[in-house]
DNA sequence: TGCCTATATTCGCATAGGCATATATGAAGT
DNA sequence: ACTTCATATATGCCTATGCGAATATAGGCA
């Protein structure tokens, strides 16, 4: 079901990071997995504009799903690549230069403390 | 001229990546200035097309050039912020996933040298 | 004029965003 | 067990936009 058999080309991965939207969703899972509503939450976003933003990046293979009852969580898949593990050290820089990925940062801890929101 | 006044806004640099092309040129890069007719020949790219991605990634801040006479040189900018670094950082690893970009080094090795092509 | 480079035009595709709706799971009531 | 309802998530349809590619053309310079 969640199978990523064929491995996303280099430029799928960073398309995936080439946009606002998926750029604050990633930096919102490093802390841990959260569940869509969270997220909706937190960026106060459509929901609908959310689930394809995170099929989106589930199909560049960066984030993964765990399914627990109604709820899916979601959380950064582990690097399987040297490109992707810098990658991601990238998204942790990107938290400087984007003033919003800090606010998102302070919300989520205030909605949803230093756990996940649905637990 | 060339002056990038606004940093470009992190997704947008990201963007820059997410080609296939851009992505060669800028690994074609790495070892040193070319000019636009040595991108062409080691690409085998319509001249226009290489122009035009040049021109996004210098709009990106990614690249820079040095006009000598007929000749426009480019070369990978300078990194001024960690997140840039860790971009760079992040092509060096695709060497490894795309393996187009072997092939590229490779010809640009045979037919520029170590050092640039136009010299 | 001839060479190197940049841009304009046109077409087509990928995809973002909004709305409505479908699907899935769970709970409560009968 | 069946039905109904609520909640969580995904998907279809629509429109708008951002680019990528190819061709033709323009500018700059010897």
């Amino acid at each position: 079901m969640k199978s990523t058999v064929a491995k996303p080309s280099v430029d799928r991965v960073f398309r995936a990071f080439a946009d606002r939207t998926r750029l604050r969703i990633l930096n919102l899972l490093r802390p841990g997995e959260l569940c869509v509503c969270d997220l909706v939450r937190v960026l106060g976003s459509p929901q609908p504009k959310i689930s394809r933003h995170l099929a989106y990046l589930r199909g560049a293979g960066l984030v993964t799903t765990r399914k627990d009852g109604l709820w899916i969580h979601y959380s950064l898949a582990p690097a399987n690549s040297r490109f992707h593990q810098k990658l991601l050290e990238c998204l942790s820089c990107c938290f400087t230069d984007v003033p919003e990925l800090a606010k998102d940062a302070k919300r989520r801890a205030e909605s949803c403390g230093t756990r996940n929101c649905c637990d």
